[in-house]
DNA sequence: TGTTGTTACGGAAAACGTAAATATT
DNA sequence: AATATTTACGTTTTCCGTAACAACA
């Protein structure tokens, strides 16, 4: 019994029990994952692999729980690799962040520079993409972390904690009839009223527009949806060109750089929203990613992770067919 | 990085960080052993012992951490074994349950006949000592669960589920004035009345002898103990002799069996008591273990121990010493 | 000075790759 | 026929034991 053995197993599971992809995924040969593979079965007594004549086809039911062991097995093996580098070079690595365009706009700006100023050291890169694509990075381990509001929540094996809450604002050019409104006016703004004017907002997918497509729906209202876009900036741009109404998240709204445009809080209509951040349960987490963490939110600190990420149950990537 | 490597990290801890007896332990040669270890701590780029020029003297700190992360993988590189040999020999193997003369004595004649039946294959041993015994010997995985009462509970890494519960019972001979006691003068009978007594009851350590002490303690009642013993068949043996009133566990006394001796029931004097069975956490437990704890308790389910070990924290045999 | 850990070296075992055979779709 | 797995076999590497050396207490 050995690591190999285990890293060959849970390959050829991920390569839906092809042989070939696994040996190549691992860089060596064919015929020594499939000896490695027959060893091990006649070590423990008992076969993983379901075969048909000579086709793996999935996992035996023994297999099946052999396969989450192992996975536990090679989660530690990695993080033993991770700890060491924590000590060895503490505060060098890379630290890679999934996020959505609003993300890295409106919020990253405001403690990357911070973090690097900390860890100069360390590298950082941003993976852009929408909630569903973040959700899969970070179980498949290609970022450490991703931030957004949405899906984020709820996929299995990640812990999603609040980072902050945010309302939807809408902007207007200052000539439009609605930029007259008083504060309070403001807060009182109807649905309908709102429903009069074209609208400019995000794209499915993103920034909280579900929500807005529901409340819409809810009261039985047709908005008139002029432009999609995947970014506020580009809402802002075609509002002030006169497009019609932008509803964009609050983040995304600043008053002191955003001169052109009036906005108002449309918290009344569109509820609260809470953006998270995902990590995956079991993975041992370097030093700077938990300054990170308390960087984006002083109430995300070690201890407080850590309990979430206690509590989450981890993630199983086996599993994918068990044999009668 | 291999297995061998972590065994050898983690048996040198155990061996209280002698290289020469953990080679021998796991029977091997003492310079394969430092070289190996060397190669390790090489390859992960960290020192995991702290050493006095050649001596080993203890876990440096990220040793300790390593040394925790091994940990779990070898429980986990244990628990393969079981789980194959779990679909291998289905119903054979090996059971040894730690318990004390009590249980041995009058609740597990009661289930090993039935389990024997069975599971016929399986080989089980009893293991009797003390409480404390018993927990250790589950820690050390020479017992798979331990039946007993007291103490087994709060153990860090094992979970005490409970089996029954009981109370004390006072035995006399029928010649005895408290013999004539009807049910109700039974139950309020006084410890000061029990106490004008000669008494007969466990050695300390057993059985609830603790509550007893500590019950006539509160009281500031002497009691006149003229005989202790380990198990019950002694103190009913003395009690019939005429040596005094003899107070044992309920499950002890069996008015049908010990027909020459009056039982009163003595829960108002002394409480009632809970025997646990102890279970130390994270390892795999074959599928002939959840029945036999069905049998004792069949609240006892697959589900209810289960859930009862993922909650409680698993035990970390290594870090007896960290380094500066 | 005895005990414990590291270095050096050589033989045995295993790990792994290539080539060939065999089975499956 | 094409793809995929196992068997066979030889080379390379790793593993591990003995012997010698070094350092601690």
């Amino acid at each position: 019994m050995n690591l190999q053995q285990f890293r060959f197993v849970r390959e050829t599971i991920r390569r839906n029990f092809n042989l070939t992809e696994a040996a190549r995924a691992l860089y060596t040969s064919q015929p020594g994952v499939s000896k490695s593979i027959i060893e091990f079965e006649d070590e423990l007594g008992i076969k993983i692999f379901e075969r048909h004549g000579k086709r793996i086809k999935g996992l035996t039911k023994p297999g099946a729980v052999v396969a989450q062991v192992i996975d536990r097995i090679m989660r530690e093996v990695d993080n033993l690799k991770k700890v060491s580098d924590e000590f060895a070079r503490r505060d060098e690595g890379g630290l890679t962040i999934g996020c959505t365009h609003a993300q890295a706009r409106y919020i990253l700006p405001k403690v990357i520079p911070a973090f690097r100023e900390r860890f100069p050291k360390v590298r950082v890169s941003l993976a852009e993409g929408n909630p569903p694509t973040l959700a899969r990075l970070v179980l498949e381990e290609q970022a450490d972390i991703a931030i957004a509001t949405e899906t984020l929540g709820h996929t299995p094996g990640l812990a999603a904690l609040p980072v902050y809450n945010w309302e939807h604002i809408i902007v207007v050019r200052p000539d439009h009839p609605l930029a007259g409104l008083t504060s309070n006016e403001a807060r009182n703004l109807t649905l309908a009223q709102l429903a009069e004017f074209p609208i400019v907002t995000y794209d499915r997918q993103f920034s909280g527009r579900r929500t807005i497509d529901e409340v819409f729906e809810a009261a039985r209202i047709q908005p008139d949806i002029v432009l999609e876009a995947i970014d506020a900036d580009i809402i802002k741009t075609y509002v002030d060109v006169g497009l019609g109404v932008g509803i964009i998240a609050g983040m995304a709204y600043d008053p002191r750089r955003d001169k052109g445009l009036i906005g108002l809080p449309a918290g009344h209509l569109f509820g609260r929203h809470t953006t998270r951040v995902a990590i995956k349960a079991g993975v041992f987490l370097r030093d700077y990613v938990y300054v990170l963490l308390e960087m984006l939110s002083s109430e995300l600190t070690r201890e407080v992770v850590d309990e979430a990420l206690e509590s989450t149950p981890k993630a199983v990537d086996t599993a994918r067919s068990a044999a009668s």
